[in-house]
Order: structure tokens, then sequence, then C-alpha cells
DNA sequence: AATGAATGAGGTTTCATTCAT
DNA sequence: AATGAATGAAACCTCATTCAT
């Protein structure tokens, strides 16, 4: 008991440490960040961060990685909810639509972003392993809600993974924009018009000839 | 034509400056970038650099606001390309979406994004310099001609503003998934082949019903 | 004990450092004294005499106030000689006036004068922490002993203070400007000489009349 | 005509180059006094400032040269007034003393001081320069007077220089402790009252016996 | 295991000084 | 002769990292 006690306070003390130094990077930039600020955050002293992570690079990766793992879980469950749309697909859809870009557009996950992309030419693997956990991710777990949507005939016949890749980016893209890569806010309203515009452009495309989500009825 | 020369001569050192700049910057980073690199890049002394631009904020933000200007210039170039679509209105729209393709995943537009990204937070005004003068500009410039597609009944009625934000995310969106936000090299085909299929969904939502242009003829 | 061991050697530590400081300032000036030269002479790093003394400047003021310690503990010893003058009064004033001559031309005490005042204009309230820890308190001090020599009947009745003042004066100008403002190294013989001529003219000023210190007797 | 009028100019320049070198190095130091902010100062370039006075050293060397000769003077013509005292002799010194530390006290007199006894670790020649004509050349212009005072039997047969340096020592020593070394100001009433006092002193100890001056009479 | 203290290395910036014009 | 532009050297300061405790 003491033992799992103690084991126990250690990796708390490292996922402490974790998420201070991802709250630390976000706010700072990596360069900007400093290992003592970073351990003041985490309430603790600087040999410790030492003592867990061993240098500020495998800080940063693992940092990066640990929260790359949150916004994954957190995407991973919007898309689930497509796996039963009901009846009206275009409400389904951009229900969906809605989440997803609450989701990518909250701090957390803009700031992995932009850390990811912000220090590509000093941590490329980085690319990879964030992206995996979190677009290709959806991208697939889309994909995958597409192809059972085309053949229960309620999309069109197409190519699910570019069909996923056009309507996350039909989504993201103009949110982007509107939202100057996340530095102004966007208001819920706002971010519904770009949902249902992405849906509405997604149907007038994949939706199966004749479907009741055809809009043209 | 001395005085025109002596003062050539310095603005041209001034602008190699910023040409060296971007350079370095682009491939270190901002802040792994040293002000030694760049002097050394630009083939002059350290404090010429600073007698020109003051210090590395300064640096930077002129330089990144410099290219800016060029990547503009050379996606405006693009763009008019679709003043003149010509009778086949799909064939001028991939050209057009290709040509943007490459240009966005050039070495140069990538560094600049990349930087006001990954330094937005050091650096918030460079945003708004740098998107209003890419991103901006150029969903301006195509919502401009889609205006006067639509009124000229080749595509359908709607709003351009939208349709343009929609047209540049179903082309910039899935090239930056594939090539990793540049990471990796795309081919040409492929490059090709995400303008064709963007062309192709973005047509199936917007062309005039009827027109030649549309798919299921 | 151990505690103290640590705790005594962080103490020591900063204390050689401001000592090392002092020595620097003093061979070198202000402006041309280096912290790396500084650390070298403490015996440690450039880093560790930041992480005491924070910046040139704070170390500049925390070393002459140190010095001004120093140089103040010295004087108050002297002039507390003049307590039991003795019956002959004038070869006490002497004893002292020589004292005090010694020590206000010692490197350590010359070297404070020089930085206080070269540096006056960058670090005016260092003037006040020394002039108050040095000249004043003497001038105070010697004050409080010719109060209690007036009293007692051995100097005429006067305004102690400007007493002081003069008397000072006297031993200080005359030294001042024999040794070139300390750039000449004076014997001790003529150091004697000043100190009597000084005594001599403000006996024959202050004495009480009749007094046997009185030189016309 | 032409020529000498340009030699003129160049002269001119010269000497304005000193003035601004004195007044900017009076205001900042030597250290944190920069060329260009004299050359500025002075109204020319700085390539200009070099071609005139060869390095900064030598700027300072002449600047200060300069400052001296322009002080001596003033201090001369102040101590030739001792050459008829007239009647009453306490009057006649305490108008010298008053003008004398008016002279002293001034900003240009005081920065001289403070530029040559701060510098003097780098400068050791300065001092020499400037304390002969000034302090030195003072106090043997004031020991000639006394020197004849006392053959004419108006001052104790005594040391003339010596008597010359107490003198002036009595004046500037207490000046200089009330003013803070110049750093506050001194109201004309209290520097007349050091003067007053300084005389005071001087002639309890110094007037000739019986002399109408005696402070007993 | 955790911490206060210390270090080595490197970065930005300034300044006296010198060429071409 | 006078100037705008450029340079070489060096200073202050910060930070990631490691010992003793």
């Amino acid at each position: 008991m003491r033992e799992t006690t103690v084991s126990r306070g250690r990796i708390d003390k490292r996922e402490a440490i974790l998420a201070a130094a991802f709250t630390v990077f976000a706010r700072q930039g990596y360069a900007r960040a400093g290992v003592q600020e970073i351990a003041d955050e985490a309430g603790v002293a600087k040999p410790t961060v030492y003592s867990h992570l061993h240098d500020k690079e495998n800080l940063f990766r693992h940092a990066m990685a640990a929260a790359a793992d949150e916004v994954a879980a957190e995407n991973l469950a919007i898309v689930d909810r497509l796996r039963d749309p009901g009846d009206d697909l275009r409400a389904a859809l951009e229900d969906v639509a809605f989440r997803m870009l609450r989701v990518c557009c909250d701090e957390r996950s803009r700031a992995l972003r932009r850390l990811t992309f912000g220090q590509v030419g000093q941590f490329p693997e980085l690319l990879d392993t964030v992206q995996e956990r979190t677009s290709c991710q959806i991208a697939e777990a889309v994909a995958d809600r597409f192809a059972r949507l085309s053949l229960a005939g309620r999309l069109r016949s197409c190519d699910p993974a570019r069909a996923a890749e056009q309507f996350l980016a039909l989504l993201t893209g103009p949110l982007d924009a509107r939202s100057r890569l996340g530095t102004r806010k966007v208001a819920a309203a706002e971010t519904r018009a770009i949902a249902a515009a992405g849906v509405d452009t997604f149907l007038r495309a994949y939706a199966a000839p004749g479907a009741a989500e055809s809009p043209d009825t």
C-alpha cells in the first residue's frame, strides 16, 4: 500500500510536470519557456524536472505527446456520435461538425497545433506523433462513418477517405480564416454558421441523388 | 546617377539583409536563428544588421512583411488567371487550383505560415500583417471572380465570400493533410489529383444547375 | 552545525563577491570593470555573481555600501580615542588627527571617495549612503567630543558642528593637496606635519583663552 | 583673407567640439558619453570629431585641459582682488572667500573635479594638468598675497604656503560637506556664512597680534 | 528522491573606429 | 575637409544543466 502510494505520488508528480510544461510551452513558446518557470508552475524544484524528464527537448516531446493524447480522446468521443446518425443526416452532420469545431479551436488544441507546427524544424517527429493522434485519427474515423453511410445509400458512392478529408477541410479551413488561426474569438453563432455552410456544401456534393438530405428538394 | 547608385546600394543592402534574415529564420526558427548567422548569410557585419533594422524583433517583423509581400504578389498573379476562364470552367478552375497549390506549398509560403503561426504569441500583429497580404487577399480575389461567374450564370447564386473560403479550404486542407503540413514532398501528380478532387466537389456544390460543367452530364 | 556551515558558506560567497567587486571597481573604475573580471577575482563563475547580486548596478551599490561600512567602523574607532583626551589636549588632537589622516588616505577610503564622486551622475543615492556612513558620521562624532571639551572649559565656547567641520577640513584639505588626491604617496612624517599644523591652527582659533594648550604661552 | 576665414572656421569647429565634449562628458561621465552624442552636440559628423581629435582619450584630455584653462582664468581673476585688500582685511578676505566658493561650486568646476577624480585611474596625468591649473595656481596666488600681508604686518609671521592651504581648506571643506560634493544646492546666504566662518577661524589663527582684524578686540 | 547553489556556453546589443564618397 | 555607412571587439546577461546536501 505504501509502495503504491509512493509510486502513485511519483507518477502524479511526473504528470503534474508534464501538464505544467504544456501550460508554459503554450503560453511562452518552446524557446521562451524556461525550465525554472515550468518547475514553478508544477510546484517542484528544477532538478526534479530533470530527474523525471532528463532534458528540455525530452520534456517538450513528452508534454506534447500527453497533450495530444488528451485532445485525441476528446475528438474521438465526438466522432463516435456519427455511428448512429438518425433520420436527419444533415442535422447529425451539423451537430458533429459544430462539436468538432468547438474542440478544434479550444485553447489546448490550438496550442498543440501551434507548437507542433512552429517547432517542426527542431522536432520533426513530433508532427507525426501529434497528427497521427489527432487529424489522421479523426479523418479515419470520419472516413469509416462515411463508408457506412455510403453503403447505406445515404451518401453517394465515393472515396470515403477523400470525402472525410474534404469534410474536415470545409470545417476547419473557414474557421481558421475567421478566427485568424485562433487569435480572434469566434462567436458560437458564427461557428454554427460555418458548420452549417460546410455541411451544406458537403451534402450538395456527396448526398446520394434523390436522398432526403439533398438540398434541392 | 551617383546618388542613385549610392542609395540603391544602401537599399540593396537592406533588402539583402531582409532576404537573408528570412532565409535563416525559415531554416532555424526565430529563437534559434542568431543575428550573427543572418549577418553572415547577408554577407555583412553584425552591427550593419543592427544599424539597418535596430533589433532582432524588428528585423523579424520586417523580414516577414517583405516575404509576405513577395508571396502575395505571386498569389495574385495566379488568381488573375481566373479573369478569363474560357469555355471550360472546370479546366480553368483546375488550372488555377493546381497553380495555387504549388505556390501555397513552396518553401517560402510554408515558412511564412510556420513562422507566423509559431511566433504568434510573441508577435501577435504579424498574423494580421501576413494574413491580410496572403490568405485574405487571395480569398477576396477569388470571391471577386466567383461573383462575376455567378452573375454570368456559370455558378449558381451564392455568397461569393463563403464560396471562395470553401474553395480554398477544399484545396489547402487536403494538401496540408497529405504533405503533413509541408514536411513530406507531395508529387505533382498527387497535387493535381487534390486540385481535381477539390474542384469536383466545389462544382458539384456550386455549378449552376444544368451548366456544362455539371459533373452529372 | 551543518546548517550553519551551509548558510555561512553562502554568506561567505556573497561577501567574497562583494569584496572582489570593490577591489576590481577600485582598480578599474565602474565602467571598465567587467563582471567576468569580478567573478574571477572572487573565484566564482559569472552567473554566480548574477544569482547573488542580480545585475552590475546592484553589485556596485552593494559593494560600495559594504566598503563604506568597513571604512566607517575604522573611522569611528579612531574618533573614540577623543573620549579621554588626557591632560595634553594638543597631543591628543594630534594623535587623533594623524590616525584619521592615515585612515582617510588608505587605498580603500580613497577608492570609495573616487568611485562615489566619479559615478555620482549614474548613482546619485550612493553619495548619501557613503557620506552618511563616513564623513557625516565622523563629523558628528568629532562634534560630540568638541562639545564636551567646550563644556569642560578646554575649548572656547563655539558651535561644535562648525568646529568639527573646520577641524576635519584643516586635515583633509592639505592632505588632498599634497597627495594630489591620493595619487602621490605622502610620507608619514609629512602626514604628521600636516596633522600638527592643522591642530595648531585649530587650537589657535578654538582653544579656551588662557588654557594650557594655547600656543602663545 | 579666405585662408584666415577658413582656418578660423576650422579652429572654431575644433573649439566647438571641445566645448561639446566637455558638456557631454560632464553630463554622462567619460564611459557613458558616446562620440556620436558629442558630435551631435557639436553639430558635426562623427568622423569630423576623429579628424580633429584622433580618438576618444585624446578628445577627453583636450576637452578637460580647455575647461581647466577657463576655470583657472576665472579663479585667478578672483584672487587678484586680494592685491589691494584695503583697510578692512576681514571684509576683503570674506569677499574673496565668498567669490571663490561661488566659482568652486559652479557646475563647470565641479564637473571638472568629478571627471578628473573619477577617471584618475585611466588618465593619471590629467590630475596634474588640472590641479596645476586650478588648485595649485590658486593656492600659490593666495600664498603670494599672504606673504605680502605678513610682511605688511597684517598677518602674523607664518609659512604663507601652509596658510594658503589651510585658508582654502577652511572654505572648500565645509562647502563640500554642506553641498554633498555639489549635489545639493547651497543657498547664497549659507555660502556666505561658510566664508565668514572660515575667515573668522583663519584670522583667529593668523591675524597679527593686536591688529585691528583680531577678533578679540 | 528532491533541492539550493553553481557553472559553461551562447546570445543580443553597443561603441569606438575606419573606409568610400 | 566632411560625412554616411560599415566593422571588430567586447560587454552584460540568461539559461539549460549538474553537483553536494
